[in-house]
DNA sequence: CGGCATTGCTTTAAGCCTAAAATATTTATC
DNA sequence: GATAAATATTTTAGGCTTAAAGCAATGCCG
């Protein structure tokens, strides 16, 4: 393997760890704090984002799951009555999910607490640092998203 | 929010899209290249790590995954030969869990190209690129174990 | 209009994951 | 040695995840 090859290995399997780790963190704290959990979490951002709402299959596209997966998670914040499945006039197949005002205010006050809890847990990074990277990532990423661009052809 | 926090932010939302991005497409490939799943690999890379193999609990523990999550991959891993269960000598409780020699083999082939796989998606990655941000990721892991040590006191 | 492919969503089967309970065995204490 | 606490693993219940199948409803095309 070229040393090239190890660089990138490493970089890969320390990226890996490091977001695995914070991650982890991330679900113990929404369990505990906020008695949810981070695919809820992100179903819930993705709508807050979205006021008027998405339909179903948008939401599954925004957030790159399956629709099964959808679904079930809407299902389950249904129920305890955060968010609402509308119907989409002049199409009887298609649902509209959005927040309700119940919860709009629930994310509102996770959100604010998310933030906090990430900028205490990479307090040790600092500003340039988190910058640097941040574009590094940044550049990373447009690439990727070109090179799929290509192959979607 | 203060801009230090929004950098941080910024950077953690940038971690996780990239590093979920690129998991997704690696459990793709592991599925369609070697008929595997990410978990599986895990397993199998600890235990290849570790010849002489490892109990249960070590397993789960090198992991952080739960001890539930090990006996279920361990079984399916062992129904198709991969890896097989040691009795240990003088506990009767435990159970030693190591690579069968065709999983030996199996592993080190999916190993090779795991490798050759990364090194390739991270091709628009320079080493130096690579090299400063495992850098700055490594320092931060160090700095962020420092701190479990402290707390678990 | 009538058939038929497509679209939007849900259901199903199977694997991954956790916390908590259950089981079996070992270790410590009296 | 008997009993209790601790340890190693499995089982269970519930949620997340996908691919594939199923069910309506829509849209196209002759």
């Amino acid at each position: 393997m070229s040393d090239a090859a190890k660089d990138r290995l490493r970089l890969w399997l320390r990226l890996l760890k490091v977001v695995r780790g914070i991650e982890q963190d991330l679900r113990d704290e929404l369990r505990r704090a906020h008695n949810t959990t981070l695919p809820r979490f992100d179903v819930m951002s993705a709508l807050s984002r979205h006021p008027e709402g998405l339909k179903m299959s948008q939401l599954s596209g925004v957030l790159r799951v399956s629709n099964g997966n959808v679904t079930g998670i809407a299902d389950r914040l249904s129920e305890e009555g955060l968010v609402e499945r509308i119907p989409v006039p002049g199409d009887r197949r298609a649902m509209m999910l959005r927040l309700t005002s119940e919860g709009a205010t629930e994310f509102a006050r996770q959100a604010e607490a998310h933030q906090d809890w990430i900028n205490e847990k990479l307090r040790d990074v600092s500003p340039e640092d988190a910058r640097a990277m941040a574009a590094r990532l940044q550049a990373f990423a447009a690439k990727s998203e070109q090179k799929e661009q290509v192959n979607a052809q």
